[in-house]
DNA sequence: ATAAGCAATATTGTATACAGTATCCACAAT
DNA sequence: ATTGTGGATACTGTATACAATATTGCTTAT
């Protein structure tokens, strides 16, 4: 064992699925591609027990698919499964924006988020649109800790690790997808700031509609046309 | 090992974790016991590695929680988890009967719905009160598989587990609760049927929600007033 | 008598050994 | 030549052994 630098904060296993993970989302280990136990066990210097504790940790999270006698593959990145994740992050995340302008201390919320909308404006400002799109991460991952829904928490997160891979192709080729985002959050901001919060729901639910349709014509280059209205359900609400 | 009957098709953490959720949600193991290895591997007469891995499945489900060093127990069954569980249900509950709405045989669909549907109103008709929730329990399982987006699927079955062990305490108590499930879930069906997407999603939403309010008045023996308006979300939307 | 500290025990986390099955390649038969 | 069958290999599923830590009870000191 040699990464006992750190111990019984968090088991070895949950350490060893966000490594994985961040591997899985920055392509090293490819989509479809086959993550042999032995192997990765030698490269980690590891157990396969927490090996396969990551394993179907990252199961959950939609990372990889495990079948029995079959292995642990890299779940495929399709545009099938990107849709059906869209379909469901888009009431979830509409749901987490409501409850946030529900809040009592939703101004601490939203100056909170603001200092990310910030830094998603300097990024843009200097041209780093890696930084933005880091900024934009965190700035999800602030109102999902802060939704006071433990459940919708841990849902939300399950999604966003799956879908931040589409976003991760999607970040470089799409110059304009920053300016959409930082003005789609503002406003979003707004809405909570001002504890409306249906109107924080169908303003969310129209932002994540919005990076997906991006995502999708970057993922289909002969410009396929979106079919299906996933936004119905809560786009129309309130 | 004894159970080899059933071999390769499901590993045994998958089959023990189905039989653990089985005995969690009848109380066969009480909220906040502990669940020592050692005990229920002997119990059921398998090895610690499997049952780990039943243990990290129900966690997923939220019928366990695991800390690191300090075992695994059964969840509580608390009024702010029902509620919290419930702010995640409505949604996709909602958006899963929009897609049943929206399928191109969903006459087929509703068909398979109105079987469970009668079972439902035979088991009223004779007073099997158990019966008819199981039929009920039946009919969503039913409804998740069907709605073509196995992410939507995939997360349904989750919250439906957890959400079961408070249906299982309001089953037998509330005489009425099949009468409004069976109203309830004969006019979400006729909005699937003809095809009305966003009315059969306000619907669910509503039917969810009065349950809800049901297994909370029932949770919460002192009648406290329920405060925060869950339904808003979709409630109001189309 | 009560509280604190230490030791013994029990239980979980990790590693490894064993068993069973899927995959792959070679050889033979049509 | 191609296809099917058989065996060898490699990988996963399971069991068990080992290590580390939390808990509990007892002893001692204040």
């Amino acid at each position: 064992m040699e990464l006992d630098q750190e111990l019984s904060l968090r088991s070895i296993g949950a350490e060893l699925a966000d490594r994985l993970e961040a591997a899985i989302v920055r392509e090293v280990f490819a989509p479809g591609e086959k993550l042999r136990e032995v192997e990765i066990c030698s490269r980690f210097g590891i157990s396969r027990s927490p090996l396969r504790e990551a394993f179907q940790i990252l199961e959950g999270r939609g990372l990889v698919e495990r079948r029995p006698r079959l292995g642990t593959r890299v779940t495929e990145l399709t545009v099938d499964n990107l849709d059906e994740l869209t379909a469901c992050r888009i009431p979830l995340e509409a749901t987490c924006s409501r409850l946030l302008a529900e809040r009592a201390d939703r101004e601490a919320v939203a100056r909170e988020l603001d200092l990310e909308l910030a830094a998603m404006r300097e990024a843009k400002a200097v041209g780093d649109f890696l930084a933005g799109f880091e900024a934009n991460v965190r700035m999800t991952a602030l109102m999902h800790g802060r939704c006071a829904n433990s459940v919708l928490m841990r849902l939300l997160d399950q999604l966003d690790k799956a879908a931040l891979r589409y976003r991760f192709r999607a970040y470089r080729s799409a110059t304009g997808i920053l300016d959409h985002m930082i003005e789609g959050n503002a406003e979003m901001i707004a809405e909570i700031r001002a504890g409306r919060g249906c109107e924080a729901a169908a303003v969310t639910a129209r932002l994540v509609d919005r990076a997906w349709r991006t995502s999708r014509r970057l993922f289909l280059p002969d410009a396929q046309a979106v079919s299906r209205p996933l936004k119905n359900s809560v786009l129309a609400g309130c």
